[in-house]
DNA sequence: CACGACGTTTAGGCATACCTAAATATTAGG
DNA sequence: CCTAATATTTAGGTATGCCTAAACGTCGTG
């Protein structure tokens, strides 16, 4: 038989709304139920069950259309979004105030993100100047929900020889991030890209320097970037 | 029927090692399940299920016995006093580091002690310079889970007209923590008791002043003092 | 030493979020 | 426009921790 009853306030319901809200991108999509499956890790008549419960609930927090995916609500949106500003804000102290090398603040900040008070998320916040962005480059959504388009590009799809800045570098593969450090490679360095196999594989300048760095696909998709001028 | 299976990571599994813990005393005394009961808000009979559980487990946590309470094994006691640890070094951490107000610290700490990784812990305990005390003046277990015994008494059973030191006051209670620092009553304050009536109503008086304060009995006994002297 | 009050346990069941297997809907290719 | 591949949903079931009601044990008092 069927679940009827959903707990709004629970880690689970959390992660599927930021995961909805991740996957429909910045045009706010319809997200596929096998999409939030491979996302989420839990099998896809598992996540048919949650999305009818998250639709059904009494403030229901997505909607949603039999065979034809979701998408948040407004509640729903507005809760995605106080997760990622915990998720980034407590990222950004990890990092700057318990001085937490950047490849292991993800996994505590998942964790940590469900169950921190408001009191918390504010004085973090003061503590750390009210940062608008986190260790990763992330942009961290305004208390108000208000969070600016990001208009970066995957570096797999930057324009070659052109040197740009990194914006943003994924934060969800602590071995991703300890290479990338290695490389000297993070928010606001300069790079340029040298040379691109059709399989992504990229060859990039970081700085000034002359030396080439050679990133296969995985990292090198890990990677956003935006023009230098403006 | 009954369950079989325990998890024990979980929150609830924390919150029953610590209950145990905390009311089988110094002496470690074997705990009713009628008091688990009252102290965890939670129906006996689920108590008795959890006891069963938690002491067949496959590294058992608690020695029970049907009829006659539990005590923790010695697992058991490691994990409690851990949680503790964490309880209180966030507590401080709050205190110190994020400005929160005492009487606020306790309920954030009772969330969060079960979700704080052990690098978490470290780094916060050594950004607090590695302290022995809470703000509420209870002692924080060591790394190694040795824990100092504390020597002193509640105020409702101090000796009347002499000067003694306030050595901690009791988390639970927001009400009374807010009451006791209006008051200027907190760890390391010099109180005296002057007069307590049959129903351990107690009149002291705060530091070097002469004003006298009342102050009812479940006040009264939130506080711990010993000897000024030694 | 028997009884009753009280504490404890057993029995049966619910809530939430997950699972696998089977049934069904959508959609792309012929 | 039909069909096969694929995506999705339904059905039935498990795990964990909680509940109430009923049965049972312990222990102090008469
Ligand atoms: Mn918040
Ligand atoms: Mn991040
Ligand atoms: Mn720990
Ligand atoms: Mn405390």
């Amino acid at each position: 038989m069927a679940n009827r009853q959903l707990n709004p306030n629970s880690e689970s319901t959390d992660n599927y709304l930021k995961a909805i809200l991740a996957l429909g991108g910045p045009e706010e999509s319809r997200v596929t139920s096998n999409a939030l499956a491979r996302h989420l890790d839990v099998a896809p008549a598992s996540i048919t069950n949650m999305l009818q419960k998250l639709a059904a609930a009494s403030t229901p927090l997505v909607e949603y259309e039999r065979h034809h995916g979701v998408q948040l609500s407004p509640s729903g949106k507005k809760r995605a979004l106080e997760v990622v500003r915990h998720h980034r804000l407590i990222e950004t102290f990890l990092y700057e105030v318990l001085d937490y090398p950047i490849e292991e603040v993800h996994e505590e900040a998942e964790r940590l993100e469900h169950f921190i008070s408001e009191r918390f998320e504010q004085r973090i916040a003061a503590k750390l100047g009210y940062p608008k962005i986190d260790p990763h480059g992330h942009c961290i959504p305004a208390m108000s929900g208000r969070m600016p388009k990001q208009s970066s590009m995957l570096l797999t799809e930057a324009a070659l020889k052109t040197n740009v800045l990194v914006e943003s570098v994924s934060d969800r593969d602590a071995g991703t991030l300890k290479l990338l450090k290695a490389s000297g490679i993070g928010p606001g360095v300069q790079i340029r890209l040298q040379e691109r196999t059709p399989a992504s594989r990229c060859t990039v300048v970081v700085g000034r320097s002359s030396k080439m760095l050679e990133l296969p696909e995985n990292i090198a998709h890990s990677i956003r970037v935006r023009p230098l001028d403006k």
